[in-house]
DNA sequence: CAGGATCCGACTCGATACTG
DNA sequence: CAGTATCGAGTCGGATCCTG
């Protein structure tokens, strides 16, 4: 869904309907892997594709193109080529980027919550 | 994508794997409209079926019915049924759904700041 | 090294029709 | 009223191959 949701809010805003405001959030972060990018270039600071790849050695090449093009079309990330041989390009947050991380923050807190309450559920059954 | 996610990061952590905390958060509140359906009963109270079909004229019938089940199974949402004729089913948010409230809430201001900025460009390319 | 293009199976979602 | 079941078009995403 991810990305019909993108393009029909952004649609949405093209067109001057303005009451998603969450929706809109929603469809930037969305994404199997934004998240986790958000959060390695928001802390770490820039890196470049290959350092990507690394990182997350289960993302397709083709997935973490996409994932970073559309962070990019949302201004959220950006992408600085360097004219080397061999090419180097780099990816790092935006300002508006950044006003993103509070709440990426906030994901995981409550996800670490909420698995810790599993942990105590599974844990409680073996008993 | 929504579901693809959600269905892996319910894998992850039933086989232990917990390193996957924010993905968690977002599993649970992606879906076209998980965000929405958790403002309004997390704000205005429980909701009959009914109430959130005329709420959301455009959900279809199955996507209302599939994004509450899900949110059931993340235990963020209660279900209610009183036993009458015609049938009557409440909707209501759980205390562990309660807590997400104030993500949903920072993503409701993040996406309002964004579209001003967007209605500014707007208007300054128009002069 | 970075990433574009293509093929193809798997999944999603809306429409429709049917139950209790 | 509140669901379930089924079907078909549309979409997504992984694998593979190719460029500068």
């Amino acid at each position: 869904m991810t990305d019909i949701l993108r393009s029909e809010i952004q649609e949405k805003i093209k067109n001057g309907d303005y009451n998603c405001e969450k929706e809109l959030t929603l469809s930037v972060i969305s994404g199997k892997w934004k998240v986790v990018i958000l959060w390695h270039l928001g802390v770490e600071g820039a890196h470049r594709f290959s350092d990507l790849q690394r990182l997350f050695p289960k993302i397709s090449h083709k997935m973490l193109t996409n994932q970073l093009r559309e962070l990019m079309e949302d201004g959220i990330v950006h992408r600085e080529v360097y004219p080397e041989v061999p090419p180097k390009v780099e990816y790092s947050m935006t300002e508006v980027g950044m006003t993103l991380l509070p709440i990426v923050e906030m994901m995981y807190e409550w996800g670490k919550q909420r698995i810790e309450t599993f942990k105590e559920a599974k844990k409680n059954n073996m008993l």
